[in-house]
Parts: C-alpha cells; sequence; structure tokens
DNA sequence: CATACACCTTGAGGCAGATCAAAGTCCGAG
DNA sequence: CTCGGACTTTGATCTGCCTCAAGGTGTATG
C-alpha cells in the first residue's frame, strides 16, 4: 500500500529529539497512521504512580495506527532517539477507503502483525526470568537489524537501559547486570555498551525455552521511504 | 457480520471439555475464525521447558481467527470449563471475502480489538506486583460478567487457580495468598471459593493504577448465537 | 583540554514471589 | 453416605529482582 498514492492523504513528516512524544489520537476508524521513517521510538503507556511500560519498540518501517490502542491505556509514541516519523491523516477520504478492499486489506495486515508482536512479547513478561528477557531481547534487535542490513554484523542497541527495562519489565540496574552477566559469558560479543555481534545465533537459541524470530519477521514490503513517496 | 449469511462458510460446533484444545490452524489470510458461543476458553501458548502462558481469557461472543497469532509463538484455544465453540472457516469465499468491505471492516475490528486487549494486558504484566494483576483480574471478570448479564451482581470464575496464575504471570499459590488477602480486607465480598461481588468498584479503581475498563469493552455487537445463525 | 552531566555499573541489603511440602476442602462417583 | 481425587490453602524457606547508594564512564560543550 502506498499512502502518497492517497491524494488527499495529509502527511507531515515531524522529526523527534530523544523523550519527544507523538500523542496517541483517538480515532475509532484507524485513519491516521503514524510511520518511522528513521531511528528508533517506542509505544509507551505509563500507570498514575508514573511507571512506564514500553508496549513496543518501532524501528524504521514500522506502522501503528493513531489509536495505539489498549484498553484503558494512555499511550503514545516516544522517540527513543532522534528519529522521523510522518504523520498520516487519512480521514478526508474516510468513505472512500472504508469501501476500499485494498487499503482495508493492508490495515488488517499492519493490526494482526503488531497482534502477533503483542503477544509474543506478552508470553516473555508473563513467564521468562530476567536473564532469558535479556537475551531474547538481543536476539530480536540483532534480527530486526539484519531485516535492515542484510550482511551486517553489529547490532547496535540506539535506546538506553532504562528504556530496555521499561520494555522487558524489569529495573535499569537489572538489565545492567544481565548485560555485564551475558558479555562475561562470551555468548554474546560486546563491543562496546552498545555495540555487539550475536557470533554463535545456535548457541543462543539453545539457552531460550522460546523461538527467536528471524529477519523475515521484521521485513516491510516497502521501504519506509517508498511507503510515503 | 453474519457468518451465516455467507453461504459457502463452513462451520461446525465444537464441545469441548476442560482442558481440551483446538489448535491454530497456521493460516496466513484469517479465514478461519473461531468463536466462543458458551463457556470460557484461553489463548494458550507454552515454553519448550513446559510452562504455559495464557494470553487471553475467551468468553461467549469472542471471536479469534485461526491462527491465534504469536510471533514465533505455538498458540491453541484451551477450555477452561465445559465450552462450546463454533469453528468457521470461510476458505471456499476466500477471493470473494478479499473484495468485501463489510467482511474487511469487520475482520480488522475483531483483531484491533484483540490488539487493545493484549497491549493492555502486556502492562499489566509488565509493571503490577501480584496484588495489582489479581485485583484487576476480578475488576475485569467482574466487567465482562456486567457486559453478559448487565443486573446480576455476582460474578463466577469459571476456571483453575493455575489458569488465573498462567494468565497473570504469577504462581498458583501466589494467587491464592492474594485471594485470601483480598477476602480478608473485604475490597470483594467472595460467597464462595468462585462467586464474587465488587460492592465498592470505587474503591477497588483506587487501589489500581490503572483504568477498570467497563462493560461496554466487553460487549459485543451481537450475541454470539446470533452471529452463527 | 577540562568540566559537567547523563547514563552505566557495581555493591549491599531487603522483600515479594517462587518453590517445596503438608494439610484442608469440595465435588463426583459408586 | 463414603471415599477418592483434584484442587485449594497455608506454612516454611529460599532466591531473584528491586531499591538505594556510590563510584565509574562517555560524550558534549565551552
Amino acid at each position: 500500500m502506498r499512502f502518497a498514492d492517497v491524494p488527499a492523504a495529509t502527511q507531515r513528516f515531524v522529526t523527534l529529539s530523544r523523550g519527544e512524544r507523538l500523542e496517541a489520537a483517538d480515532t475509532e476508524n484507524c485513519l491516521r497512521f503514524l510511520v518511522v521513517v528513521e531511528g528508533t521510538a517506542a509505544t509507551c503507556t505509563t500507570f498514575a504512580d508514573g511507571r512506564r511500560q514500553i508496549l513496543g519498540i518501532e524501528g524504521p518501517g514500522e506502522i501503528m495506527c493513531g489509536a495505539m490502542s489498549g484498553l484503558g491505556l494512555q499511550c503514545w509514541l516516544e522517540a527513543l532517539d532522534d528519529c522521523i516519523v510522518c504523520d498520516v491523516n487519512l480521514s478526508a477520504v474516510a468513505r472512500q477507503l472504508s469501501k476500499d478492499p485494498e487499503f482495508l486489506t493492508a490495515n488488517f495486515r499492519i493490526v494482526h502483525r503488531r497482534l502477533a508482536r503483542s503477544q509474543s512479547h506478552l508470553s516473555t513478561l508473563g513467564r521468562l526470568d530476567s536473564q532469558e528477557r535479556v537475551l531474547f531481547f538481543l536476539a530480536e534487535m540483532a534480527s530486526r537489524h539484519t531485516a535492515r542490513n542484510p550482511g551486517a554484523p553489529v547490532t547496535r542497541l540506539d535506546m538506553s537501559r532504562e528504556d530496555i527495562a521499561d520494555y522487558l519489565g524489569l529495573n535499569s540496574e537489572t538489565v545492567s547486570r544481565i548485560l555485564t552477566r551475558i558479555r562475561k559469558s562470551g555468548l554474546v560479543k560486546f563491543l562496546n555498551r552498545n555495540e555487539y555481534v550475536l557470533t554463535d545465533i545456535a548457541a543462543v537459541a539453545k539457552r531460550l525455552p522460546v523461538e527467536i524470530p528471524g529477519p523475515e519477521n521484521f521485513q516491510f514490503p516497502h521501504k519506509p521511504m517508498e511507503v510515503i513517496q
């Protein structure tokens, strides 16, 4: 689906610095979309006492509908490092699109894919211990990186320890301890604080009770700029 | 959307006893649906070491597509007590439906609603402590009950402590301890092990850092049998 | 190059929840 | 009505992760 093919769509590119947010627009019909063009963002929610839970980490190509829905949750998209997000609003052509099978199918695929990832993450939070979560996280980030940069072995973490902790339901000190433990074990080769190589994916997979999703799960039918142009 | 309006749909009613399962059918196009007609079931996944995580508790009216998707997860629908599930397969009219805006919109709504609930539950598992989780669970079950039986104050838990624990990312002994604590606090009035009344929803809401979804979030446009007939 | 600040790592202590075990309860079948 | 089995509750102990604190590191700015 090419948003640009829809002449009446309004789209604006937003540059966000780390920590800046785009609030959810509580549309019911999902005619507003946010597309991460560059950088890394996160779908976040918060609790009354200020605790933040990151629901999803969104890399280039990721599309989420404006509602970023969660029952009873206040959600927003937050930049984890400097990024560009395209804010697409299709409300002006709501009636036309509501009869467009291609659009409806694409819309469905977007949400279905997000459901699959949400459920995978839910199960991680529900039953895995802290080491399993961090190891799985590193494997997942490596798969995403490979999807975007095949053949480039070094994965870079574009977010803070606090961000990783809020995604994995842990505390930042715990994430730091586990990363140190993993580095010392040799299971993952760290070049510095934020860059690493998974030299033996099979050895990592052996340590995890759940299948690591391959790069094919993080590929998009189009490159992000192509979606929008 | 009335499945029965689609003449070429195959649908079969399956009666499941507690513990029985319907495996996910790994269809990509979501043309197979499972509809809980009666009773309580759960969308489950498991880990290599046998730990089970319940992804969602499915009451009457709940529709899930056959994939029950979760990236890298093996999922199934498991009966938590005796129930009837309608297994609807629309593959025979795939081409026709792929151009039907009404069907595509309904399909989208199903998945979108499941995404909203999945994200809500994800945040619960990520950041709430055991007492908050159990209390929120009781409130959620009460809301669902009210959606189906307005005016009937008694909510009944149709699943074991182990089931509740696997849904909340806890251990069954922990669930039992917390339920005892809640019963003794008077916050929830238990009639017996499995039936209770939320006499003061405001007091419960006060103890939770997240908004309790009201009954309107658990209503369906049609009663389950109407969907299917 | 020096300084300041944000973030990371590490240490120590405490507690919530898991684990293991034992006793109790409820329900269904004979 | 009794008995057996499944499930629940309660007790005791242990451990993984949180919390608080302190020191270290890396990067950006002047």
